[in-house]
Order: C-alpha cells, then structure tokens, then sequence
DNA sequence: CATTTATTGTGTAAACTTTACGCAATATAA
DNA sequence: TTATATTGCGTAAAGTTTACACAATAAATG
C-alpha cells in the first residue's frame, strides 16, 4: 500500500510584514503551469530528505530571496484532495514575520517576481490560498494578545506609539493609549533606550527595544504575556 | 522533480481518555514490521485520494474501533527526514479525546490489540511517538484554561467535583474548589439538572452538563472562555 | 516670535475580577 | 447518636482593568 502512495507534499508560506500602519503579505508570480502569471503564495514540493523547515526556508529564498524573522507551522492543508488540480497533494503552511529591514528587499531571483499585498487588496488567489491566508491572519490576531509577536514586526527601536498603531491595525480595534502603554510597561520586557525619535511634530517619543533574552526567562518563571482590551 | 518525490504521508492520532483521576492515553500493538509487538499510537499512511481527516477517523475504526468525541489537527512532523527508519514519512498527528462511555469498549478488530495506557506511565515509543504525545498533552493542558475542552472527558451529566478533580488531576495544579465553581458558573453554559448523584458518603451533588449550543452562540458574541488558576 | 497644533508622558479614582477563607447542609460510616 | 465526608453558598480583601485629564515638548503657522 505505502508502496504505491501518490500523495504530494507541498509546503507554502504566508509571509507578513507592517509598514506605515498596513499590514501585507508576501505573494509571489507564478512562473509555469496552469496558474502562469498568477499571483500566489510562496512554497512548492518538499525534496526528497528535505525536512520541512528547510523546504519553507528554501523556497522563501528562491523565490524571494528573503529571510525571516519568526516562522511557525500554521496547519497542513489536506482534507480537500482535489485542493491542487494536478494531482493529491498536501500543503504543510508556515505562518512567517518580517521586520521592516526585510520588507523592501526583494531581489527577483530566476525570473521569480516577488511583491508585498496590503492584506485588505488581496483577490481571488488560486488553490486554497486565499483560505490559507484567512488561517494565518486569525492566527496573527490571536497570537498578538498572547504573544510578544508584535515586535517581530517593527523595527529593533521603536518609539511606543508605533507599537500601538499596529495593535490597532491589525486588530482593527481602538484602545486607550495610555492603558495600553501602561499594561505593556509593567511587564517588564522592554527596555528603554536613551535615544529620542523626532518625527514631524510633537514631543520626540523615547525608543524602546524587546529584552527577548529577559522575557524567554520570564515565561519559564511562569510568567504569562496577555494583553485584554477595552473599547 | 514532483514526479520524484518519495515522501510518504502518514497520520497519527492521540487520543486522551479520563477516568477516576486519571488520564489515559490510546495505544495500539505494532502487528508487522521493525516494531512488531511494541505499542505504538495508532494511525497510518494516508490513501490516494482520501483526505487526512478522514485516514485518522478511518485508523481510529480499524485499528481500535472506536469513535472520538472531539478531533483536531495536532502538528505535523516532518523535520527530521529519519524519523520513521522504513523511509522519508511526515507525520500529520491528531488530537483527540474521548468521553468514559468510550473508554472501555475497545473492540479486537482484525487481530489488532489496543489498549489505555495511563498518561505517567508510558515507556519509550518506537518513532518519534513520545516527542508526539509530550506535544498533544501540552496541548491539552492548556486548551483547559481557554476552550472549554474538558467537558468532552466527562459524561453527559457530572457532579461539578468531577470537573474539579479532572482540572487538577491534567494541570497538575491545587486550587480553591470554591472558586472554581463560581468562576465556571458565573460563565454561564452549564445546565444545571434536576437530578442528584449520591456516591459514597458526603452530602449529594447536583448534576450539570455543557450547553454546547449556548456555548457556541455565546462564541459568536465575542465571549471568550479562559480560566486563571491559583496557587 | 508668539500662538496654534500635534504628539508624548504621567497620574488617579471607579468598576470589576480574582483570591482567600468560613460555615451550614446533607449524606454515609462508625 | 456522633463522627466523617462532601456539597453548596457567601463575603471581605487584594489585585487588575478601565475611564478620563492635563502637563511637556516639539514642529507648523501667521
């Protein structure tokens, strides 16, 4: 039986990044085949011996010559076996961030065409890619209420406002500044640099930076990041 | 390249069952091969043309004639290239759980040997087997304090000191009994029975069950379950 | 160059939730 | 009949979240 097995496996990624208050996603233009100059998701089929990390971290490179940030595995994609029309295949997707150093260096790799969509200008894509996206963008907005993956997102010093505009774009919600700041604060996590950020007018706002070292100690002290909100 | 590919899809299922203070965990015998004779979880290759879904809910019935009360995809494991020896195989695992009205009615089919093993006494596991179940009880652990998960490890109707005991037994973790029932039904989903368990000594208990249907409508309104503990 | 506008930084009181703990009610066991 | 086990309910203290106001510091405007 496992002899004559004619399963494909396939893995692909939704890559976000966050720039001026927009969230995008990473699509890339498909090159051969039946959805030729579409615009799709980046991924393909697992080599052989190739673990699937490698494949996904490959395949980024490729065919978007980029490096990530944060990647995790998001939920393989099998139920629908008619999901790819060239035959059975399975999709193992990764759900994948980028901090802005990343966002406007795409070098086209062997005539692969790579570009960010604002998540919101995103149409009809082929496959289940469009349902695969829905996935990840639900898994986004959870993670940000339970996990310090919101600074995976800016840059390495951010003054505090833009962490707060990309809580509220993204969740597309409104909360109070101050709370918000506050709350974050008393975690603990950041530290506060001695730089100071202009930018147009207003008080300069002091940068802060994710202590990453401090908080992985911090969860193995029991500790839990969870982030409520009002409005 | 995708008509090379020789990498086999396999599934596999954990299924946690709960009785008396304990938790189970589903094993099947290993009929051929390497491992023949050793426990192994229960699952298998996918085939041609049927989805992942439906190869567990198929492994399940052949392997161990049973029917899961709750299912969802677990992780799938496939970066290391050599974690089955007979060849490049990812694994698609499921998380399962089963209510006691399941738990003993395992039926032999086709010479196949099952059986419930108790969750702190599992030895080494053929595969990456142990690494699998680590992850599903991690998983399980903490979907307690945030899905009302649970009550699929109770009967239909229990005494609230049974979901007490169930929350400290898994979590591993003392808290007030006081609290805790206030908290769940200050929630709001539970049904209180006119109905009234006696068992052994000590004043007779009133018997709940989950509204599952108010629960989910309860979901759509923004309502999110999540418990805290103490101690 | 004084005034307006934009944005940051800090504080405090009220409402709500969680935690700690006491005791009456109702059964079986001795 | 008394001791023991277990259920059911209540209340005060501690902690967290929410709502809201105003000073500080810059650029933009006339």
């Amino acid at each position: 039986m496992s002899n004559t097995q004619k399963i494909k496996v396939a893995v692909d990624a939704i890559v976000f990044g966050y720039e001026s208050n927009q969230l995008f996603v990473l699509l890339i233009k498909q090159k051969y085949g039946k959805f030729k100059g579409q615009w799709v998701l980046p991924g393909g089929f697992v080599l052989n011996n190739e673990g699937l990390t490698n494949a996904v971290n490959r395949e980024l490179k490729e065919e978007a010559g980029i490096e990530v940030n944060y990647l995790e595995q998001l939920y393989t994609f099998g139920d629908d076996t008619k999901r790819d029309p060239r035959g059975h295949t399975i999709s193992v997707a990764y759900f994948a961030l980028v901090n802005p150093e990343n966002l406007n260096l795409i070098p086209d790799t062997d005539a692969s065409d790579a570009k960010w969509f604002p998540i919101d200008e995103i149409e009809k894509l082929p496959f289940d890619h469009n349902k695969i996206i829905d996935k990840a963008l639900e898994r986004l907005k959870a993670k940000l209420h339970y996990q310090p993956i919101g600074f995976d997102l800016l840059n390495k010093e951010f003054p505090f406002s833009d962490l707060e505009q990309l809580y509220m774009c993204i969740l597309e919600k409104k909360f109070d500044r101050r709370n918000f700041r506050k709350k974050i604060l008393s975690l603990g996590f950041l530290n506060e640099s001695n730089k100071i950020q202009k930018k147009g007018s207003g008080r300069p706002a002091k940068l802060f930076s994710f202590d990453r070292k401090n908080y992985k100690a911090m969860e193995k002290q029991r500790f839990h990041f969870e982030i409520k909100f009002v409005k």
